[in-house]
DNA sequence: ATTTACAAACGTCATTTTTACGTTTGTTTT
DNA sequence: AAAACAAACGTAAAAATGACGTTTGTAAAT
């Protein structure tokens, strides 16, 4: 028997979702149900990330493209690890002692945790069968295990990095009004914009290209849709340096 | 006999050292000296970052700092945990496949990186018996393993977090003239700063505080000297966001 | 004691960006 | 035709930036 899998080493996954119609930024989690045996009582009853062991011939980065996958379905969405979680209380299921060559090891799951940015409305949660539901940032059910942390500090380097880095439009549509990035801006960062600033700010930019479309089935005066060129991004800020601390 | 340390999680540390006479920003690397059986032959002579298992009771944090300790004394430095790095050809020495209630397991090391932020002239490398030694970061000898990237990668972060955080005062003395910081920042972001714009900027920040010191010692009209409070920094940077995309 | 060398420190001005508002426009619904 | 309302544009003061020139203060040389 081949092994398959690394010991004692996972990757987690926040996938955060942006629900465009609610201005909600989500995160999908799945539900861990656990009763008695003679199922009279409920053990365990909340929600946790996806996670799960590194195959042998994989890196941890197609680890957690693959755990994305098997959980939506979605691939090519940006990711990006941001911490490890190791603490000695991350015990293993088999709490065993491990014996190489004569020294002892001691077990403990170590999870690099990764998060995913995308759009809700490209989930199908239908029929999964992970019972995966997403859950508003700042309105999360009971959650399991360490997850909570982790999707707290997923959460914080999100916030950090969408002031410096274009990442907010991997959570909007290709076609998007500039009110649609003011509304992200404000449920990310829990802020309120000035529209007229924040608007001639972003029209401003020539990453920022304005389509010769209007938003359709709107019942107020149709907005005009834009879209982000990564390619002019790119070229512009090969050599940006801005000092601002 | 107790398991002491966690299997295959291991921790590495870049430790980046700035020297405020030379102006360089440097790395510490450990000397790895291997001969043949018969020393006719050298095997392996090259240059490694510090690192090492994890503890049984240690969190991640608590082994980069010791790692820190062991290599320079040095505690309270400033640290980052900034990825990890767990390839497939990271191979663990013992290349065994270990067995846990009849599931196969690969090894594989994976190495949680950290770096930390200090100042040269406060590790004494006399008596060090790791062969340690300083490296321009832009000038690295033969790196062993896959540490060149981590280096790489850890300066990448630095570079980055330097733009918005005010960590570049964990590299300098705690009192310091405007032309130290600026002569920093230039050999970090390799660029060239305006003397008169920068120290404008920097001396109109209310968290850089003039001294009523000046420097001694110089051959030439001494500099006034400022020393950077983080408490008057924090207060101002609570609820401060500026979106820069 | 005076001069010299040189970095430290200050000043200026045009340009750009930001902040804080008021106003107009265009579409759909009534 | 009017009302409602978000979209879109405008303006002016204040602050920050970029690109320079000029003055100042100290130690060392004369």
């Amino acid at each position: 028997m081949e092994p398959e899998k690394i010991l004692n080493i996972s990757v987690d996954c926040v996938v955060f979702g942006y629900d465009i119609n609610t201005k909600s930024l989500n995160v999908l989690l799945i539900n861990r149900f656990l009763e008695s045996e003679d199922k009279k009582e409920v053990l365990v009853n909340d929600y946790v990330l996806t996670g799960y062991h590194v195959y042998k011939n994989e890196t941890l980065d197609e680890t957690a493209t693959r755990v994305l996958k098997e959980l939506t379905g979605l691939t090519n969405q940006y990711k990006k690890q941001f911490k490890a979680f190791g603490n000695p209380d991350r015990l293993m299921n088999p709490k065993d002692i491990i014996w190489i060559k004569n020294e002892a090891f001691n077990l403990r799951t170590t999870t690099i945790a990764y998060y995913f940015l995308l759009k809700t409305e490209d989930v199908d949660l239908k029929n999964n069968k992970n019972k995966a539901k997403w859950f508003p940032v700042n309105n999360l059910p009971e959650v399991g295990f360490d997850h909570e942390q982790i999707i707290l500090e997923a959460y914080e380097d999100l916030k950090v990095k969408c002031l410096s880095k274009p990442i907010i439009f991997k959570l909007l549509p290709d076609k998007f009004t500039i009110n649609d990035v003011q509304d992200l801006y404000q449920s990310i960062l829990g802020i309120e914009i000035d529209n007229r600033n924040f608007r001639r700010k972003l029209i401003n930019k020539k990453y920022i290209i304005a389509l010769d479309e209007k938003q359709v089935g709107v019942s107020k005066k149709p907005a005009q849709l834009y879209m982000f060129s990564k390619d002019i991004y790119d070229k512009m800020f090969q050599k940006n340096y801005l000092i601002s601390i």
